[in-house]
DNA sequence: AATGAATGAGGATTCATTCAT
DNA sequence: GATGAATGAATCCTCATTCAT
């Protein structure tokens, strides 16, 4: 077997527990059969993991930081929020297609206990998601975008996205072009001030 | 103490598994416990529910009738579509605010396997969520709703109000009236063909 | 099988564990094994200790309380000193006879952590030999036995016995009638005032 | 870092594991922990010993041989029985003050297999605790000591001093000059015969 | 000689389920 | 119907030992 560099097998861990997850959920995930599925030995886990929940940690600090990269890529903040919008759309929809388990696994992470949610929420906004801040600042001011709080508007823009990409995932849905860029067009219309052309 | 009903019984065991899962989720959750919080034997669960599996199953039935239920309530289906969408809307956001732990549980249900999940998918569209089929038909032939598929404009009404109503139950994020209302009002602008007064 | 009754269940697995403690210390000894030496299933042990610590905890202070019991046998207060003496000694070597496992476990208890050994030698004093230490007192007042603190005179009375009796036990020695009342004469010696007929 | 000659680095892991088990026992003990306290890798300490078994037996003997050095030092065979068992109880107890970690580790030892045990008795008495047979017979020949069997003539003189020197480490008792002195005169009136001046 | 990453059997503990009362 | 003691497979995690470098 090709010899696997330290970095890779901690990656290769991360994956393995992101494809579990995502095909069973918690149920049915342990420490053995993330072995099997990393090809490496239960106790070698623990040499790059303190513990499961330190493994399922990192591994949602990962996603949340590959989303962020990737719903953020080419957007340039001095074109029009409208193109801006289109962009952060397009793009989570294009992470949810490129990466199946990630989106998969998103509910498996919302049952965390309560204090450890509102840290994440907390760190998330604060870092990762932070340019989005920015974007609904200049969105609202610029009166384009409605005056609402950016938890409300993040949730109107992402969540249906999100969802029917999961849904697609799952195959209990199947869009295509067309319907996507309607799809975006109608979350634009949620958030947008109307009367714009 | 008082005798309970058998019926009740159930209904006891079923409302005390939903405390608990909405508290800490399946993970410290357990039988044991169960019957602690429902006052009776841990046999006892078995006479009315097959195993711990019917029981989830049985809880989760239960929730989707109830949010059905819900959601429909008062709902005329001889009044404009905007005005039933208005409705619909709103009583969503008031089980969301009535049901603390069936709201919280939600993501708790997600990772069924994917054959269970196509079932309940179809099966809830079929029954309890069917008079949104009649609400998205006559939107859509009145040309008031976007030419979208059904579950594109659930994902695009139910979704934000569900996860607003959510990251509100956890005081991630706190909604007023005014706020509510403007809530509405974009998912309203999401799903209805534009130039409409 | 015939019935055990609860409490004899939980006394049956003490037994098992001193059984098992004596055979080959802590070094070995593993809840899987107990349960097999016990009769009974490996969950069956936790209804009865909440962990191992607390068997082992238990168990030791049962082993104290045995021993306390068995060495203040047919202790008579209003006798001699020496009377009272020579009754403490025989009855610490039956009873290390009678419980070759006590016996032979006892090496293992003594090295708990610190702040529990410390807890369980007052504890140990201040209840099941809180006897001793009227009898030290009476001795010492009476100028029969030496003017010791009351640590050191059980120190000169019982550890020679006892190890010697755990020698005997481990068959490196082998002690008579006669041998036995010379080395509880010995020990007399240590402790009692000299120039007493 | 200095380079370590070979017997040195044998000896530093010995000295380590003596700390980590008068510390924390057996039980907290790891190979890991050893490599950590030594200062040397894991893979390290099998260059130097078979097995972990193998190093504590080492060990064990290391102790046993040190305390036989420090008992027998300065004993002058030629001079009376009572002043040559005033030196080997002194040094016994010197040996215990100083060595902390070997006293307190003592019990550890313990409970290794029976046919081990007989061994390593035999072992003891034949070698490092060799001179201690002369110093009996000379003792009971010139009937200074009582007629009674090696190991019970050990008893008497070295558990008392040990288990009180034992408590004084754990901080349980403490002991002054003086009532040291007691304790030994206290032994010597254990196994000597009564009526010498 | 020295290292420490990797292994996997074995440890303590939990928990869904059964069944005699 | 109702109970809860008993079960033992399955869980997470540890740790003595090996071996390629």
């Amino acid at each position: 077997m090709a010899k696997i560099a330290p970095k890779d097998k901690r990656q290769t861990i991360l994956d393995a527990t992101l494809t579990l997850l995502a095909s069973s959920g918690f149920h049915g995930f342990s420490m053995k059969q993330l072995a099997a599925e990393s090809g490496v030995a239960v106790g070698t886990i623990y040499l790059y993991f303190a513990d499961r929940d330190a493994l399922i940690a990192d591994l949602h600090r990962l996603i949340v930081d590959d989303f962020a990269a990737r719903v953020f890529k080419d957007l340039n903040d001095n074109l029009p929020i409208k193109q801006q919008f289109l962009t952060l759309s397009r793009n989570t929809w294009d992470f949810c297609m490129e990466n199946r388990n990630a989106t998969l696994s998103k509910g498996q992470f919302d049952h965390l206990p309560l204090d450890v949610l509102k840290t994440r929420h907390n760190d998330a906004w604060k870092n990762s998601l932070n340019p989005l801040i920015t974007f609904y600042d200049k969105g609202r001011q610029a009166n384009v975008l409605k005056p609402l709080p950016d938890d409300v508007l993040a949730s109107l823009i992402f969540e249906p996205v999100i969802h029917i990409a999961t849904q697609t995932q799952l195959g209990l849905l199947d869009i295509n072009e067309s319907e996507l860029n309607q799809i975006i067009a109608a979350t634009w219309d949620a958030v947008a001030v109307s009367g714009q052309e």
